[in-house]
DNA sequence: TCATTGACATACGCCACGTATGTAAGTGGC
DNA sequence: GCCACTTACATACGTGGCGTATGTCAATGA
C-alpha cells in the first residue's frame, strides 16, 4: 500500500509552506541576491517549476515569505499590547517589543535590509501599514484622553516606528547590543514621554 | 597634431570619474540590481575592464558612488547647521533638511534601499557614522547649555535620525507629498520639543 | 471511464557577472 | 633616446542563475 493519498489541496498547501519555509531560510541566511532558486527548491525537495508555478518568479517568493513573518510580527505586538494594565503602557512595550523584533536576525535580513529592496518603501507593503495604524489607533486614543499632546497620529507614529527601527539597527550591530539595548530603550522612553502633556504623570 | 596628453593621473581619475558618474545614474535609475555594466560603463566610453579595474566589482563602484554622494549630504547639511541663528534652530534645521534631502529620488534608491541590501547596514558605514556624530555633538553641546534634557545623546541621535528617514520614505511615497511633509516636520518639530528642559522655550 | 484540468518537472536560451588574457601607451633608468 | 617594465584598459571566455516553453502524470468530475 502506497502512502495515503491526501487531498489535492492539502498537498498543494504543503507544497507552498514548503516552498515559503526553504526560501525564507535561505533568504535570512545567504540574502535575496544570493538564494539560488534552483538551491533551495531542491532543498525542499522540489524544483523550480513547483516555485513559478504557485509565486510566479523569486520575488512571488519573497513577497509570501515576507508576508508571512509581518503577521508573525503583528500577531506578537498585539499580544504584548494586550497584556499591558494602561494603554499608555502598552503602547510603550509594543514598541520597545518592535525594537526587540528588530534585532532577530532573520528580520534583520528579510524585513529591514532586502525587504526594501526588492520590494520597494515599506510603508507601501500591505502590513507595514497595519502596524503603523496600531500605533496611530493607539495615539488617537491616548489623545483623547488627554495623555499626549495634540499632534498628527499618523505622522507622530511613523516617526516612532522610524525610531524604533532604527534603534534596532543600531543594537544588533553594536559590539555589545545588551548595553546598547539599554541605552537605545531608556532613550526611546524619554523620547516618548515628551510627548505627554506636560505635568502629566506618565503612568 | 593628436590630442594634447593630460599627465596620466589626470587621465585617470577622469576615468574613475565618469565611471562613477555613469554609475550613479544607471543605479540611480534602474536600481543596483538591474544595473547592467557593460551598459552603463558603454555608456561611459569604457568597458567593464576599466572597472574592475579601478573598483574590483560591482560592488567597489557603488561604494564609490555612495561615498561620493554622502560627502555631498555632509557638506549640504553642514553649511545649513552653519547658517542658523542658534544652536537649537540649527539643530532643528539639519535635521529637517535631512528629511528634505532623502526626498530626493537618487538618495532614495542608492542611499537608502539599495544601500542596505548591498552594503549592510548604514550605521556602519563611514560616512552614516559623520552624520550621526554631528547630530550627537550638537546634542551634548545643546545639553551643556542645559537646554535639552539629559539623554544619552548618541542614542538619542539614533533614534532621531531614524525618525527623519522614515518621515521622509512617508513623504516621498504619499500622493500629496507636500502636504505630507508638511505634517511630518510639524510633528517632528513637537517630537524634538519634547526633549525640551521642561518650561524652556525653544529658541 | 474518459476528458480535462492543474501541479509539478525538464529543457532551453539569454543575460550578466567575474576572470584570464591580450595590447598599447606611458614611465623611469642608462 | 632607447629599452625594459609597469599599468590602464579592452577582449574573450566560462559559469551560473533566471525565466519560459514544453512535457508528463495524477487527480477530479461527469
Amino acid at each position: 500500500m502506497k502512502a495515503a493519498h491526501k487531498p489535492r489541496s492539502e498537498m498543494i498547501a504543503e507544497t507552498r509552506a514548503k516552498l515559503i519555509a526553504a526560501g525564507r531560510r535561505a533568504f535570512a541566511t545567504t540574502g535575496y541576491a544570493n538564494a539560488s532558486m534552483d538551491d533551495f527548491t531542491a532543498e525542499a525537495g522540489l524544483t523550480r517549476g513547483a516555485l513559478y508555478h504557485h509565486f510566479g518568479d523569486k520575488k512571488g517568493l519573497f513577497e509570501a515569505v515576507l508576508a508571512q513573518i509581518d503577521q508573525e510580527m503583528c500577531v506578537r505586538l498585539n499580544e504584548i499590547s494586550a497584556r499591558a494594565k494602561t494603554r499608555w503602557q502598552g503602547f510603550l512595550d509594543e514598541n520597545i517589543a518592535y525594537i526587540e523584533m528588530a534585532l532577530e536576525p532573520e528580520i534583520q535580513r528579510i524585513v529591514l535590509r532586502d525587504g526594501p529592496a526588492v520590494l520597494g518603501d515599506p510603508a507601501q507593503w500591505p502590513n507595514a501599514n497595519a502596524c503603523i495604524s496600531a500605533i496611530t489607533a493607539n495615539l488617537v486614543a491616548l489623545k483623547a484622553e488627554g495623555l499626549v499632546r495634540d499632534i498628527d497620529a499618523e505622522a507622530m507614529a511613523r516617526l516612532i516606528s522610524g525610531a524604533s527601527l532604527y534603534a534596532a539597527q543600531w543594537i544588533a550591530n553594536s559590539e555589545d547590543p545588551d548595553a546598547t539595548s539599554i541605552k537605545a530603550v531608556k532613550a526611546f522612553r524619554a523620547l516618548m514621554e515628551g510627548l505627554l502633556v506636560a505635568g502629566r504623570p506618565a503612568n
